[in-house]
DNA sequence: ATAGCTGCAAATGCTTTGCAAGGCC
DNA sequence: GGCCTTGCAAAGCATTTGCAGCTAT
């Protein structure tokens, strides 16, 4: 794989202002590879080193909140465990399947919320989580 | 206070099958005297300090998770640091001000989510998360 | 009497940090 | 060259666990 100027993960990296460094843009072709995906920091860590990615985990931390931070990455909160990152940053909500950990898309528009209370005075909402917690 | 078979919360434990123990008598009193509120297992910790109600950081956790696997409390993920338990186990949602990390209930009734997909095939809503996230 | 609780301290496990060495512009 | 990143190992922290000693019934 190059890094011409046609690399979309590069040129994207370096659009949010990151620097395209060896270890964010292999994982950033790990994580935006395959379509949408829910990966926790182990996940990804794990995954680099199969594909002889050389990377510490602490790397992973922070590549996982760069992305996240220049919203290439979106973090969600299910338990006190672990946070997953979704690399879904459009507007869409969860199902958590609480058994086996797994979680999956819901897009927008399969829900409607209304009568959204708007923020209180001065704030602005900066995002709306919804998560469905089923029993599988 | 006497633990009479008058008593409100003695009674309650005992309803729903825990056992009316010290620490977890002087704990419901000290989480449902005030009604609701969003407490970390930390917070409770402190307060029964406060209150000079002997019970180990240890105590609270269990007692924190008794309560809400017998339905007294509910359990909220906001972040990966620490979760909070709502006194209010009725329908409702929050907002979380992610600056100050103070959390604030929103009636059911002012939001209405309308054409929620029902859980896949054998699984069963456990119940829906609403939060909406603001910058204070 | 006895099953269930509590307390303490140690152990977990995810995540963060400190800091020297390395790499991008 | 200068500043941002990385890597490693060492913290940090909220939460859990193990187990001996209590206690509610």
């Amino acid at each position: 794989m190059r890094t011409s100027s046609r690399d979309i993960i590069f040129e994207r990296l370096r659009q949010v202002g990151l620097r395209p460094t060896r270890q964010r843009v292999s994982l950033a072709r790990i994580m935006f590879a395959q379509g949408d995906r829910h990966v926790t920091a182990e996940d990804l860590f794990t995954e680099a080193k199969g594909a002889r990615v050389n990377v510490s985990l602490a790397t992973v931390y922070n590549a996982l909140h760069d992305f996240t931070a220049k919203g290439l990455l979106r973090e969600i909160f299910l338990d006190t465990n672990r946070s997953y990152f979704d690399t879904n940053t459009g507007d869409h909500h969860h199902f958590y399947f609480e058994r086996s950990g797994r979680l999956e898309d819901i897009p927008t528009d399969a829900i409607r919320i209304a009568g959204l209370p708007s923020a209180p005075e001065g704030a602005t909402i900066t995002r709306v989580d919804v998560i469905i917690r089923v029993n599988d």
